[in-house]
DNA sequence: AAAGTACGGGG
DNA sequence: GTGTACGTACTTT
């Protein structure tokens, strides 16, 4: 028999990995592919012969054979021990006792590869298959695989997607944490209708929700904090009413969980919910995927299918594990044997090497106030660009044949022999972000276009993380001499860029990092296309003219008025398009009431074009302040709109000042509610300098008529982010006398 | 004044 | 189970 459709979801069995394939007519198909997956031993064969014999003791089903493959960093063919496990389910374990210390001690000579992969990834790796691949299969009766054609191709930018049965299973009202509310029903949609389940009885509720997955099989069930909250509560209800909860396809299986954690990325503490991973089915929590939450299911399936990471997986892993994945597959394809862990640490640098290396990018100070007629120019994907450029990659840095071609200003060098892995996938991963956009910008559709904005913003997150890589030390393939290969490269073309504008008699209003913004008295975009032309051809990578500004606004620093902030600053460009960078308006923090006054008042704003009529409409703007203010004082804003939402960067007791975020995550805390470094709580400011502290501001979700908000304080927010707006360098302040 | 805390940036 | 920079702004003590 033969069916055709998409790959659902892949996982491994007793005797091989469990296919679910969904057809066009949306049905669901239960196949068996019998699958023998394999590590592999490199060392000296006196150091490898002890293991061989403790893994032929195991008396379990394997195949040990001598084979060779690929190394790395060296690209040389070595002799390998090929050690197979006939049956998945036993890959593991046997992987796990190879790696653990007590098996492989520290200095044993012995290396370990291929062997800290998941199955779906070996899987997907050996078959090059991939979720959601759209492909015909030959089954026998017992529903045993015995080929499958990919009909489909990672690269192709219009695939399609099964028809997918989905459940959406939220908290009735609202999107705060239901634990951070007072109690509320539980809200199940299936078929456009919305079933409202009281929690008060569990027995009957259970029942319910059974009933419905039973009757509408989803495949897949869409929730708001079903990994934190909503799944454990349902399935623990499950267990003590000895109810059968049928969550998983697959039968006599329980949910997969793994558990929550909380770590530090760029500079930021994240916390990731315990997971609920289903079998045949994927559960996919909208809170707890920064994939969903940043480029929706689009940008998830995108990744899934160039990652080989299975959908419910990638929904809950870093774009980071998903480009190494994809960099895994290619090394895997090309017969290179993929490194346990990363075996090189840095290499020796001298002091004075160290200031030149860790600079980072560049970054200037901008010329302060209002400027009419500024372009703008960025280098596209600089960063991404220069690996793929200069063939920037761990094992051709520093390579030992090619000690001549050296990176600008530090002392690096970079192999002219072989391609680099990392420079090979972003070949192809570039091209497609690239094709996205254009398809984006040609697309009428609106649909179709959010669909192609979604993915092409999916695979920004995977170049940005690319680069971010190469300096971390526990990066399968990065290394921290390859990022500083890269941003040194990245310094000299804004330079080179610089010099040539300056040359040009353009003036230069700022630079930082890959984008410039200059000015010359009627240059038109013709010229300044041209001119991009050539700095492009001077820098040997592509730089973009982004647009001519009406105007563009840099505001003083706030702690030196003297100075501007790179990153600070809102314009208009000449098609109406406001840019809008660090100001409230674009924070995460700003609560929606005084992000509303200011995207307002900016709007307004935006009808400029230029100085004389920015300054005409400031009235206008006052009048908007004055409107908000209004309200303010009429106690007529709601405490939805006047919340104040942060990520705490600690457990609420280990604060040592009290802020205000210290303040509601303690009171928070005291009601019950686990609170883990990188959760978010949201609070609304009821009385700033009140004396008892836990006065000063309150938890949203339990706030009541018997508070009011600190209308005051919300004002000096409201004045703040009007008075950012009003451009005055620091000589006309000083005769105003608003500074000394 | 110093220390603690949180945010952006990438399109 | 994988990005620990860096500068700015604001708060508390």
């Amino acid at each position: 028999m033969k069916i055709t459709g998409w790959i659902f979801d892949v996982y491994a069995v007793d005797g091989g990995m469990r296919l679910w394939m969904i057809d066009a007519q949306g049905r669901k198909h239960r196949l068996l592919d019998p699958f023998s997956p394999a590590f592999y031993i490199g060392g000296a064969p006196a150091a490898v012969r002890p293991l061989v014999t403790f893994l032929s003791r195991l008396n379990l089903p394997l195949e040990i054979t001598r084979t060779e493959g690929i190394e790395f960093y060296s690209g040389k063919t070595i002799p390998v021990t090929r050690v197979r496990t006939t049956n998945p389910i036993h890959f593991t374990k046997v992987a796990r006792w190879c790696t653990s210390t007590a098996v492989q001690p520290e200095g044993s000579g012995i290396s370990l590869y291929n062997c800290d992969l998941s199955l779906p990834q070996l899987y997907f790796f050996k078959r090059d298959l991939f979720p959601l691949a759209y492909c015909e299969v030959e089954v026998d009766p017992s529903g045993t695989i015995q080929a499958i054609v990919l009909l489909d191709s990672r690269w192709q930018t219009d695939y399609t997607t099964p028809p997918l049965v989905t459940m959406i299973l939220r908290m009735e009202g609202g999107s705060l944490r239901p634990d951070q509310t007072g109690p509320r029903r539980l809200e199940v949609t299936i078929d456009g209708r919305t079933a409202c389940l009281e929690a008060d009885d569990e027995a009957g509720l259970i029942d319910r929700f059974d009933r419905l997955l039973l009757r509408h099989d989803p495949d897949l069930i869409l929730s708001e904090w079903g990994d934190p909250y909503l799944l454990p509560r349902l399935i623990a209800m499950a267990k003590k009413k000895r109810f059968p909860l049928l969550l998983n396809r697959e039968p006599d299986t329980g949910v997969v969980t793994r558990r929550e954690r909380s770590y530090f990325t760029y500079g930021q503490v994240v916390h990731q919910a315990q997971a609920h991973l289903l079998l045949g089915r994927w559960h996919i929590d909208l809170h707890n995927s920064f994939l969903v939450d940043h480029t929706e299911l689009e940008g998830l399936f995108e990744f899934a299918r160039l990652s080989k990471i299975p959908v419910q997986q990638m929904a809950r892993t870093t774009t980071g594990t998903g480009i190494t994945s994809m960099q895994m597959d290619l090394a895997f394809q090309d017969g290179i044997l993929i490194p346990w862990r990363k075996q090189e640490s840095e290499a020796f640098k001298s002091a004075d090497q160290l200031l030149l290396t860790d600079k980072g990018g560049l970054t200037y100070a901008p010329k302060l106030g209002f400027h009419e007629e500024v372009a703008e120019l960025d280098f596209a994907s600089m960063y991404p660009a220069l690996m793929a450029r200069y063939n920037i990659s761990p094992e051709t840095i520093n390579c030992p044949c090619c000690p001549d071609n050296l990176v600008p200003e530090i002392g690096h060098h970079l192999c002219t022999k072989r391609r680099g892995l990392i420079p090979r996938f972003l070949e192809p991963f570039l091209a497609k972000r690239a094709a996205y956009k254009r398809l984006k910008k040609t697309t009428t559709d609106p649909e179709l276009k959010a669909r192609y904005d979604a993915r092409q913003s999916a695979l920004k997150w995977g170049m940005v993380t690319t680069f971010g890589y190469q300096g971390y030390k526990n990066a399968r393939f990065g290394k921290i001499e390859a990022h500083e290969a890269i941003t040194a490269y990245a310094r000299e073309k804004l330079l080179q860029a610089k010099e040539l504008v300056e040359a040009e008699g353009f003036e230069m209003i700022h630079a930082i990092v890959d984008s410039l913004w200059i000015k010359k008295q009627g240059t038109t975009e013709a010229d300044y296309e041209a001119l991009a032309d050539r700095i492009s051809k001077v820098c040997e990578i592509p730089i973009a003219f982004e647009g001519i500004y009406r105007w563009v606004l840099f505001p003083p620093s706030r702690s030196d008025r003297e100075i501007g902030v790179p990153n600070r600053y809102l314009g208009v460009f000449r098609n109406g398009e406001v840019k809008v960078r660090g100001i409230e308006a674009r924070r995460g923090d700003t609560p929606p009431f005084i992000r509303a006054a200011q995207t307002e008042m900016i709007a307004c704003l935006s009808q400029a074009k230029n100085r004389e009529e920015y300054e005409a409409l400031l009235p206008q703007v006052e009048a908007i302040r004055e409107a908000y203010r209004e309200r303010l004082k009429a106690r007529q804003v709601s405490f939805w709109e006047l919340a104040i939402s942060k990520t705490i960067s600690k457990s609420p007791a280990q604060y040592q000042k009290d802020s205000l975020t210290a303040i509601v995550a303690k009171e928070l805390a005291g009601r019950g509610v686990r609170l883990s470094p990188g959760e978010s709580i949201s609070y609304v400011i009821t009385d700033s300098k009140a004396r008892v502290k836990s006065d000063r501001a309150r938890a949203l979700g339990f706030i009541d008529g018997s508070w009011g908000f600190d209308a005051e304080k919300y004002e000096s927010l409201l004045t703040q982010a009007a008075e950012i707006l009003f451009p005055s360098p620091p000589d006309q302040l000083r005769q105003r006398k608003l500074l000394p």
